[in-house]
This record gives C-alpha cells, sequence and structure tokens, in this order.
RNA sequence: GCCGCCUUAGCUCAGUGGUAGAGCAGGGCACUUGUAAUGCUCAGGUCCGCGGUUCAAAUCCGCGAGGCGGCUCCA
C-alpha cells in the first residue's frame, strides 16, 4: 500500500490514536474513552476523567505507546451484534450513548493486545508501523462539541509514516513559531496590547503605524481607480439603529453593553458598518442611473468576543474592517462580482498572496428572503467565478441568513490558510430599511446589496503579513526602508545630507549616529530586518556614494546617492520581494 | 465561557520559606572604529492584585485579573 495515500495516513494515524488510547488505559484504568479519530497530520483521542493529564503524565504515555509500538501487536478486527457489543461496552458509558445510536446489528470493533475499542477502522495491521508520532498538547472538548455536556480531555498527536516526514512537521512548527507575529511585533516595534486596560485592543506603534498607512494609501488609491467613493461614519450610535437592523436580536452576543446617559436612548459601539452606509444610502433620493454605487470604509468595530478566544492581532476585541457596501440592480450582481474577484485578486496578489481557496456558500435552513432571489444571486456569484475560471468548492448550507456568498482564503508562506476576503449579498438590510430607488419606469425598487471586504481585519491582515514575511517586509512596505550607518562621528554631516535626500525623496530613511562600531551598527540593523543599509565612512564621502548592504545578503558595493534613490524607488513602485542592487 | 499551564527589571529568564539576581536593552564616560556584539560605569523592582498560613512568603494555600495551549466561536 502506498504509504502517502490518504487512506494509509488516516489508518495510520487512527492507529496511533487507539495506541494512545491504549497506553492510558494502562496507565489510568479508571478513565473513560470517548471518540480518537484520525485528523491532518495526525490524531487525538478525548478521554473522561477527573484529574487532569499533566506534563509528566504526558510523558509516562509517550514511553508507554513506544513500548506498545515496540511489541508490535497485531490489530486485528472483531465484527459482534449488538448484545455482544453492549457487554464490551458495559464500562464505558460514552461509547455505549454512540453504540445506542449505531443503525444496524453488525459493530466493529478493534483489538491490539488487551486493548479493544468500538470503531468502524480501517486501522494500521499492526501496532509496530506507527513509529513516528509525537503527543503535543493537551486540551479540553466538549463530548460531542457541546458545551452543555461532560468536559473532556483531549490529547493531541501528529504522526507520519516516516521519520523525516515528523521531523520536518517539528521543524515547521518551530519555524511558526519564530514567525509569530506576536513575538516579532514586540521585537520590531509594531503593535502592542494592553492587557491591563482592555484585552484584544491593538495599539499600533510606529513602526506598525507605517505599515498600516502604506496599507491604507494602496486601498484608498485602488478604490478611486475602480470607481469606489470613501465614506466616514461615527464609531457608535442610538440603540435604536441597532434595532432597526435587527443586529440588536440576532448578533447581541457580540456586541459590547450598551452606554446608558440619563435621558433618551442608550448608544451603542458599533459592531459592523453597514447600517450607517444604509443611512448615507436614504440620505437622499436614488435613480438606477447611479448604479453602482461603490461606497467604502475603514471602518473600525468593536467586537465581544468571549476571553479565550483571544490571539494577538489575529483576533480581537476592536478592529477596522476594510469595508464596502455596493448598492445596485439584480441584474448587476454579476458583472459587480466578477469586478470585486479581479479586485481582490490584484489586492492580495500585491502582497504576496498568490494561492487561494475559494468557497461559495449556498442557503442555509433558516434565511430570509425569497428562495427565487437566493437561486438568482447565487447563481450570479457562480457565474462571476466560472467566468474568471477560478476553482472553488460549494459549501452547501453554510451561507449567513440573510444572503449567499463568497469567501476567499489566502495561503501563507507556510501553506496556512487564512480567511481575509468575502462578498455577500445581502437580502435582509435592504429589506429592513426599506431601501429603495427609482427605475427606468418611474417605479420603486428595492436595491440589492453587496457586503465586501478584502483584508477584512487590517488588525488580522497585519498580523498574517507579519507572520508571512517573517518580519522581513518587502521594500514597499518596510516602516524603515533605510538605514544609514557612520563609520566613524567625523562623517555624520555627509550622512545627514544623504538622509536628507532620501527623505525629500519619500523614502523612509533612518541614521544611525551612534559611537558604536560598524559591525554593532550592522548587528543592530539587521536584527531590526530593515531591507537596506547604506555604510558611509572616508570613500563614500569622498566620491559622493554609499555602500549597499542589503538584509541577509551582505554587502552589495558603491553606488552613487542619486542611482541608490532611483533604484529604491523603482524596487517600491513595483513592489519586489527580492531585491538586488 | 470551559480545561490545563503560566505571570520576577523595558525584553529574555534564574531564584521554590530566611538581605531580589543575570544577560540584553537604557543613561554616563572613554574609544572613532570599514560590514553581525569595544571597554568601563550607573540606574532600573508593588516579584500581577487581594486575602490567608507562618517568627518570616517572590516561594505555601484561597480568590481575582491577565497571558499561553487547545475546545466552542470567528474578521
Amino acid at each position: 500500500m502506498d504509504k502517502n495515500s490518504d487512506e494509509y495516513l488516516e489508518a495510520l494515524r487512527h492507529t496511533a490514536s487507539h495506541i494512545l488510547a491504549q497506553a492510558v488505559k494502562r496507565l489510568y484504568p479508571e478513565t473513560k474513552l470517548c471518540i480518537g479519530p484520525a485528523i491532518e497530520d495526525g490524531f487525538y483521542y478525548d478521554f473522561f476523567r477527573q484529574e487532569p493529564f499533566s506534563p509528566q503524565d504526558i510523558e509516562n504515555i509517550t514511553f508507554e505507546m513506544e513500548k506498545i509500538v515496540r511489541d508490535n501487536l497485531t490489530v486485528e478486527r472483531i465484527d459482534c451484534d449488538r448484545k455482544k457489543a453492549a457487554e464490551l461496552l458495559k464500562d464505558e458509558p460514552f461509547k455505549m450513548e454512540l453504540l445506542n445510536e449505531i443503525k444496524g446489528e453488525k459493530i466493529s470493533f478493534y483489538r491490539q493486545g488487551e486493548f479493544i475499542d468500538m470503531c468502524a477502522g480501517p486501522h494500521a495491521s499492526s501496532t509496530g508501523e506507527v513509529k513516528y508520532f509525537k503527543l503535543l498538547n493537551v486540551s479540553a472538548a466538549y463530548w460531542r462539541g457541546d458545551e452543555k455536556r461532560e468536559s473532556l480531555q483531549r490529547i493531541y498527536g501528529v504522526c507520519f509514516p516516516e521519520k523525516e516526514q515528523l521531523d520536518l512537521y517539528l521543524k515547521n512548527l518551530e519555524e511558526a513559531k519564530k514567525r509569530d507575529h506576536r513575538i516579532l511585533g514586540q521585537a520590531l516595534g509594531l503593535f502592542s496590547l494592553q492587557p491591563d486596560f482592555g484585552p484584544g485592543l491593538v495599539y499600533w506603534h510606529p513602526n506598525g503605524a507605517t505599515i498600516r498607512k502604506v496599507i491604507e494609501d494602496f486601498w484608498r488609491d485602488a478604490h478611486f481607480e475602480r470607481g469606489y467613493h470613501l465614506l466616514y461614519t461615527p464609531h457608535i450610535a442610538s440603540i435604536s439603529l441597532w434595532e432597526k437592523s435587527g443586529h440588536l436580536s440576532f448578533y447581541r452576543e457580540n456586541m459590547f453593553p450598551s452606554m446608558n446617559f440619563e435621558q433618551g436612548f442608550p448608544y451603542q459601539l458599533k459592531p459592523m458598518n453597514c447600517p450607517f452606509h444604509i443611512l448615507i444610502y436614504q440620505s437622499t433620493l436614488h435613480s438606477y442611473k447611479e448604479f453602482p454605487i461603490r461606497w467604502a470604509e475603514l471602518g473600525t468595530v468593536y467586537r465581544y468576543e468571549k476571553d479565550g478566544v483571544l490571539h494577538g492581532v489575529l483576533r480581537v476585541r476592536g478592529f477596522t474592517q476594510d469595508d464596502a457596501h455596493i448598492f445596485c440592480r439584480p441584474d448587476q450582481i454579476e458583472n459587480e462580482v466578477t469586478e470585486l474577484l479581479d479586485f481582490v485578486m490584484y489586492f492580495l496578489s500585491s502582497f504576496g498572496f498568490s494561492e487561494y481557496e475559494i468557497y461559495l456558500s449556498t442557503r442555509p435552513d433558516r434565511f430570509v428572503g425569497t428562495v427565487e432571489n437566493w437561486e438568482k444571486a447565487t447563481k450570479a456569484l457562480e457565474n462571476a467565478l466560472i467566468k474568471k475560471s477560478l476553482s472553488y468548492q460549494i459549501d452547501p448550507g453554510e451561507g449567513v441568513f440573510y444572503g449567499p456568498k463568497i469567501d476567499i482564503k489566502i495561503k501563507d508562506c507556510l501553506k496556512r490558510t487564512w480567511q481575509c476576503s468575502t462578498i455577500q449579498v445581502d437580502f435582509n438590510i435592504p429589506e429592513r430599511f426599506g431601501l429603495k430607488y427609482v427605475n427606468q419606469e418611474n417605479q420603486f425598487e428595492r436595491p440589492i446589496m453587496i457586503h465586501r471586504a478584502i483584508m477584512g481585519s487590517l488588525e488580522r491582515f497585519f498580523g498574517i503579513l507579519i507572520e508571512h514575511y517573517s518580519g522581513n517586509f518587502p521594500v514597499w512596505l518596510a516602516p524603515v526602508q533605510v538605514k544609514i550607518l557612520t563609520v566613524a562621528d567625523r562623517f555624520i554631516p555627509y550622512a545627514e545630507k544623504v538622509l536628507g535626500f532620501c527623505r525629500k525623496n519619500k523614502i523612509r530613511a533612518d541614521l544611525d549616529g551612534s559611537s558604536e562600531s560598524l559591525g554593532k551598527k550592522i548587528r543592530t540593523a539587521e536584527n531590526e530586518k530593515i531591507p537596506i543599509l547604506a555604510v558611509i565612512g572616508e570613500k563614500e564621502q569622498l566620491t559622493e556614494t554609499l555602500a549597499v548592504r542589503l538584509h541577509k545578503k551582505g554587502m552589495k558595493g558603491a553606488v552613487s546617492v542619486g542611482d541608490f534613490v532611483r533604484k529604491i524607488k523603482e524596487i517600491e513602485e513595483t513592489k519586489s520581494i527580492e531585491i538586488d542592487f
């Protein structure tokens, strides 16, 4: 059997989970078994046990698992009837619950040594095949994912057929840790969170704020080019707006509590921008001739997230959406979405993301609007995808209740996927607010509204960028593009001249004029991941040049100041990632 | 929110009942340096908070806050 086929890997990992369960049962016999499937790269097993598993326990379990692997126990399938199955599971209440839900009379079990578990299989033929595994972590999980049910302990592990694959996996894990945006964010002066004064709220430090400014400028320019207009709207509004939009009923648990004043309506911090854009739409009468209307806003929203889910800048309680709303006629959806797909690809690829996973989500069980409109809109979205020859998967029934949507996930350099862009048709809000426009026959009609975001959240996108580039931002994004280093103090006046010239040409340049050794200044600048260093000493001052050194690439030789600036502007313009001098 | 682990200087961490430590970063002085750490020196602390045990708590116990790994959820 092919050792890398999905079937084999699944069987192997599934057997690994049984070995884990077997080891746990040997060491802690009072533990009750729940479920233990194979997952991507590995496996887990859920256990019910009062005592938590300590790191020492995990070590002991690993040791026991290794013994089971060495003993190379044969894995055999045993089919039995319901009665016999119930007999075998009499001490396993969770398994019993599963048994009671299985239809049919033939129940399969798998046995290795003294351990037997009800399981559909398939499995590896013996425990000796599971050589390369590692237990990674323990977490809590609810029985059947239901928070009202028992809290279980889940032990995760990874498992591969070859040692090299396990080593590579563990190495990638290390690599991902080194790229962690929370660590780089602090080390590079990009951002901070101030947990003592409100968890999940992002402070953009000078270097991070510079990157954000570059992103925002690029974003605005790209929108103007595509016929968008920009909006700014308030951060709070009377709660009545949220009643009208319906958020109070379907989004309440994600909203911060309202602010009560002595008189009048309480105010509410906004979790979304759309109602504000709607109000602007409603402030005048609209004709079909204006369509499509494309309005965009970098709108900061606040959502109450449960404390356990916050994660760096990737999951926060206050974030800025690159939000836009398009108002159009139903027959314009397809064209708008086609253009949007173009826009999204252009935008994301500018940041170095060129691999995508695209999902089309269709009508869920609970929905608003008519089936006919849903079908038309879904078809329009699908046609747009087909027109752009993009491959996509359909997520049946995964649409939001108010309309079908396209989600685009990007892949970073570690092949991890991140959901950023989303294009959603909304049948709900135009209805609730009674939106209208005047058609060709001078009749009022309801416009279609499309919500869309490209980055999703600036904070989140920023975090993804940090990890994607591991803090080594391309020149166009780098907060400091050039750092000038002097060999000795007496070259500072010339260095300042060069600095001034760079800045005049809108190059983000700094000068390290400290009395440290050149070696120390280089070390510092390299650690700051500054893409281009310019060293200035005797030779350079005499010839009006500077010695270029590129991050991680080392010395490149002398260039005239004019050429230096021209070259950087060119690199910036083309958004090049790999650069050379 | 749930389970486990964690919280000591700006950062990374040592100290596990008996006077609070190191490296880096920061300040000062000297050096004036040619491609990844020059030397000397100084300063820096509510040991997360509150309560308890004890002659004595950074250290043990309880509660709370926050962080981390997951679960559930999600931009």
